[in-house]
DNA sequence: GTCCAGGGTGAAA
DNA sequence: TTTCACCCTGGA
């Protein structure tokens, strides 16, 4: 498949170590630091252009938004081995096409999407590493996203190779090194009861049992039955797996956040359990579920911090916030 | 110092 | 269908 085809990003210059990615407006602390992924630090102020430090396969990289443009970012590789065709790998990475026309066409009247659409169009869905992935979201049950990035960057600090030389700079462990540390390792790194999860999973990748990249392949349906079939992997831990790593863009996960705003903005009846919400999302939003889920999970993210969505927000929630 | 919530899941009632 | 235990970290 060539950069073209893949949609929105495009290299429009630069070299294998340094180069620069047109991508149509993305923006990278709510697509990199929004939830979908738990191991990009920000390397910028608050009030500067966005700039993270992270990993992705085997190369650890630098994400700039440049300024000059905002269609464009800079990628520099921080590895000082060699990054082969590492271009096409970050155009993987962060250029899922989402039809954005088509995005705002259909949703430019939704009551709780609808101004985000239109107006903020720079949140995408990554193409992550499938077995990254799905341990980072067995760590995120009853946890917060401060302590699953303390969590999954343990993981990988500890039984990962490293590629670069900052603290973070480690390629994600295999699940074959996952499962030879074993439970009570991972427990003694602080995971907790997501200990008993993570070891038998990594078994079933290590083993070929779950072929992680064959359920790209498969439909939604069978994908989110073979993850499901995993202990500590319900529905809500599948759909983000399914979402952000498994080019499933109808994958709609339910958390408690996205409950609330589904039985805010759309009527959801308060006794519809997080199964038949899905459901009734997918209904909805069908292959725009994953994109639209970020889009309110990101929205009742800042919402909480008061300082995003303006009057809409502001008449839009309860008065017991 | 104590208290509590935090991108859930599985098992028992 | 509902309730509860599961680990532990950071903030109030």
């Amino acid at each position: 498949m060539t950069l073209a085809e893949r949609g929105d990003l495009k290299v429009v210059g630069g070299d294998v170590r340094s180069f620069t990615l047109q991508t149509g407006g993305l923006d990278l602390e709510s697509t990199l630091d929004g939830g979908q992924a738990f191991r990009w630090w920000r390397a910028s102020a608050e009030d500067e252009p966005s700039v993270y430090d992270g990993v992705i396969g085997s190369a650890a990289v630098r994400i700039r938004e440049t300024g000059a443009s905002p269609d464009d970012i800079e990628v520099m590789i921080r590895s000082n081995a060699a990054a082969g065709d590492f271009q096409d790998t970050v155009a993987d990475y962060l250029g899922r096409g989402t039809d954005l026309s088509e995005l705002r066409a259909r949703f430019v009247a939704d009551p709780c999407i609808g101004p985000a659409v239109t107006g903020f169009s720079g949140l995408r869905l990554l193409r992550q590493d499938p077995w990254e992935c799905l341990v980072s979201f067995i760590c995120s049950s009853t946890s917060n996203i401060p302590r699953i990035k303390l969590n999954v960057g343990s993981v990988a600090s500890e039984l990962g190779t490293r590629v670069g030389p900052g603290d973070a700079d480690f390629a994600f462990p295999t699940a074959e090194a996952v499962a030879a540390a074993g439970e009570q390792f991972l427990r003694d790194l602080g995971l907790g009861f997501r200990a008993k999860y993570l070891a038998p999973a990594a078994e079933a990748v290590a083993s070929g049992d779950l072929d992680l990249f064959a359920l790209r392949e498969a439909s939604f349906e069978d994908a989110r039955a073979s993850l499901v079939q995993l202990n500590g992997v319900g529905e809500k831990v599948a759909d983000c797996v399914l979402a952000f790593s498994l080019d499933k863009p109808e994958a709609f996960p339910v958390d408690r956040h996205i409950r609330r705003a589904l039985e805010r903005w759309y009527g959801l009846p308060e006794k519809t359990n997080n199964s038949k919400a899905s459901d009734f999302a997918r209904e909805r939003f069908g292959r725009f579920g994953a994109v639209a889920q970020q889009y309110m999970f990101h929205r009742e993210r800042l919402a909480q911090r008061a300082n995003w969505g303006g009057d809409h927000v502001a008449h839009a929630l309860p008065e017991d916030r």
